[in-house]
This record gives structure tokens, C-alpha cells and sequence, in this order.
DNA sequence: GAGAAATCTTGACGGATGTCAAGCAAAGTT
DNA sequence: AACTTTGCTTGACATCCGTCAAGATTTCTC
């Protein structure tokens, strides 16, 4: 029997599928099919974020985890769909990245401090997940297939920098003179652009980054 | 003898390249070699522009063209060379796109409309371009090959709207309180941001791009 | 512990791709 | 007109790809 079903494909992955309830199997509370499922969107983003996605294939994924090539067609339909439940999975983990800062800092200018901060550091140690993100963006431009789950996180990334820069108005006591989805706009070409500069070893490039954004962000008030 | 060597895939292909500079074959003045090139690279951009760079391949470039596939490589040592010289015929165009209204505006308004314009025209009649270039540049954070070009590439993207912005500031008397690369960096996230909703099907794409150029550039000032 | 269900490996398939070599066709040279 | 160089086509190659099926292995159930 086959586990992998299109009605499997439609569900929002991120949640555990719903495969064993019928019965009762009380082996883990978490499926261990959800295990592997998350196990194998890991190793895959591992490998999208090394080469890319369009030199990634599904045997180099299973090389990247300690399963062979045959698995992944256990878990997933098809390649579409592996990618798929990557990018929802990557997009629950970065939502919340700057919901602390925003939470503790006590004004505006501790606000931009530690945002600004927060960007680099992510810049930095978070490299090959960004610049996979540029990519399948890119992607999403060509095939159709993506375009709904990268506007789904586009849409997600600007209502958390939505949030960032509508707290940095309210703690500097002024309203937003421009609109959050172009707050957004800008705020990811200046990252995009530190992210290229980064990545060519431009020293730099998170010192400019910074800059910028303590730069930029005053001027979005008013 | 093979034409294409390794001496020749360093040049800048965008000047004539010196094959028969040494015997003098006067056919024409453009030598039929670099017309060829160039032709090639025509086609392949036509693909790429279509297909993305991961679904590109050297037969549909030349199935694209009026060429069998096996001609690709009597011009171009391999895929990587064609692909840099496409960048570098695809750079020369698109250099010069906003001088002219640089040169004419008489006042920082008639500057900053017929820019909009310009950037929403393009944006238009040029999407699969600049989604291939979003393409390549996503591309070149994981292939070390194309930074190069790319990145020169994006230096003259950054002084084309360096001119813009300056000549603006200018016109408008004030002097520019952010620096060029920045501008550069805010305005292409906002184009970029236009664009991908531009093909999503999002009939506001383009009225928005205006609005966030006329809305931000003026706050580039003093 | 035997049987059943699940998980995983192995190997194979048809197809596509980059590359290249051999040879045909056209143009140029003498 | 014979010969040479250049331009282009055709077909082949090794490799890699996504996908799938058959079977081995593990885990679960009773």
C-alpha cells in the first residue's frame, strides 16, 4: 500500500497529516511518518540551501540524510511536493525571528538597534537558507507551482516586518508615512542586497547592512 | 581547428571579438562569427527568459534559434561561457534605459514621473528579462562562476539609478541623504516586489510600483 | 513467536542533458 | 576548377535525472 496519496499532498504539512487516527497507534505522540517527512524536508533544505535549487536532485538530498534515494518517494509524491513541504517548513521557523525584540525593547531607539542587529546576525549565520529563499522566488517567477507557497511566505515575511516597523512608529511616537507592504519592499532589497555582498566576502557587507537599516528606518516616519 | 578557446572565452564579448583581425577578411565589417554569437545569444535569452536558468537546456536554446543544437558549442566552449556572454549582451542593453529622461526633465517632478514610467513600462514590456535577471543574480550566490558578471552588472545597475537619483536631488535642490548603493538596494527590492506581483496576475502591480517610486524618492532627500 | 503491516534498499526504466567527434555543405582562396 | 578553410548537422557517448517496482528488513500486532 502506497502511503503517499494527492490527498496528502493538499494538506499544510507543518501540522502532523492526520495518517494514523483511525487507528489507534500510541507509539509516539508525534506520527513517526510526520517524523521522517520533517526529517527528509531537513537534510532537503540543507542541500537547496548548498546548491540551489536548480542543481538539487533527490538522490543528493538522500545523501545529505541517512536514507537512500528510494525513500523520498516513500514520503513524498513527487519532487514538487518534497520542495513544497520544505518551503512551509522553513517558513514556520523563521516567523517569529524578530517578535522578541520587538516585544522587550522600551524605544524606538533600542527597537532599531536590535533590529538592525538581529538582520545581520541572521544575514551571518543563516546564509544558505536566505539565499535559498532569493532562489526559489526566482523560481516562483517561472513555474506556477511555487507561486502560491512563496506568496504565502512573502506575505508572511511582510506582516513580520510589518510588525517590527509599526512598533518603531508607535516607540518613536509618529505614524508610518509608507505603507507596510512597501516598508517590506525595501527592507528586503537592501537585506538581498548585503546578502549577494556578504556572500562575495565583502567584508563590509554586515557593517553596511546595518548602517543602512539604522539608515533607512527613521525615514519611513512621519 | 576549433575557434573557440579559452584565450578568446575571457574577452569581453560584447566589443567584436579579434578572430580574423590578423588575415584581412573584409566580408563585412561585423564579423560573422561575433553576429553569430550574438544571434545565439539572442535565442538563449529568449529561452532563459522563458524557462528560467534550472530549465534551460543548450537543445532548447537551439531549437529556439534557426540552428541545430550540436552549433552551440562551435561558438561557445560550453554552457557556462554562453550563459556569461547572454549576461554581458543582456547588460549592454539595458545600461542606458534611463538616461533620457535624465537629460530632458526640466524640474525633480517631470524627473520623478517619467521615471516611475519608465520603471513601470519596462516592468511591462520587459518582465521575462528581469525576472531572468533576478534569476542569475540568485543564481550567482551559489555559483561562484557568474559573480563576476553579475556583479558587474549590478554595478551598473547601481549607477543608472545613481544618475537618476542624483540628477533628482539636483532638480530638486537638495542634496541626497542616502547614499546610491542604498537607493539602489531600496529601489530594486520595490521593483522586484512589483514584478513578482505583476506575474502573479496582480492588476495593481503596476499602478502600485508608481506609487511606491513617487512615494519613496522624495524621501531619499536632504 | 508467527503473521501482518510498515519501512527501507536496491536496481532498473525511459528520458533528458552536456559534450564531442565525424562528416557534410558552403564559402573563400589560389 | 581544385583545394582549403569555415560553418553547420547529425548522431553518438556517458552521465544524471525522476520515478517506480520488487523484494529485503524492521516493526507492530495478536
Amino acid at each position: 500500500m502506497v502511503p503517499v496519496t494527492s490527498a496528502r499532498a493538499e494538506e499544510v504539512t507543518v501540522e502532523p497529516t492526520a495518517r494514523h487516527t483511525a487507528r489507534g497507534t500510541r507509539r509516539t505522540p508525534v506520527d513517526k511518518y510526520d517524523e521522517r517527512r520533517t526529517q527528509l524536508a531537513i537534510s532537503a533544505l540543507a542541500t537547496l540551501g548548498e546548491l540551489g535549487y536548480a542543481r538539487t536532485s533527490l538522490r543528493e538530498i538522500a545523501n545529505n540524510s541517512e536514507f537512500s534515494h528510494g525513500v523520498v518517494h516513500y514520503y513524498f509524491a513527487n519532487k514538487v511536493e518534497l520542495i513544497t513541504h520544505c518551503v512551509r517548513y522553513y517558513k514556520a521557523q523563521c516567523v517569529t525571528r524578530y517578535d522578541g525584540l520587538v516585544a522587550e525593547s522600551t524605544s524606538h531607539a533600542e527597537l532599531l538597534t536590535r533590529f538592525a542587529d538581529k538582520l545581520v546576525e541572521t544575514m551571518m549565520t543563516e546564509a544558505p537558507m536566505h539565499r535559498l529563499w532569493y532562489d526559489l522566488r526566482a523560481q516562483s517567477m517561472f513555474e506556477e507551482q511555487f507561486r502560491p507557497d512563496v506568496l504565502a511566505i512573502d506575505a508572511t515575511l511582510q506582516d513580520m516586518i510589518g510588525r517590527v516597523v509599526e512598533r518603531y512608529a508607535e516607540l518613536a511616537g509618529h505614524a508610518l508615512a509608507i505603507d507596510v507592504s512597501t516598508c517590506y519592499a525595501l527592507l528586503d532589497g537592501v537585506f538581498e542586497n548585503a546578502l549577494l555582498a556578504y556572500l562575495t566576502g565583502d567584508e563590509h557587507a554586515s557593517d553596511d547592512l546595518r548602517a543602512r537599516v539604522v539608515e533607512v528606518l527613521p525615514r519611513l516616519l512621519v
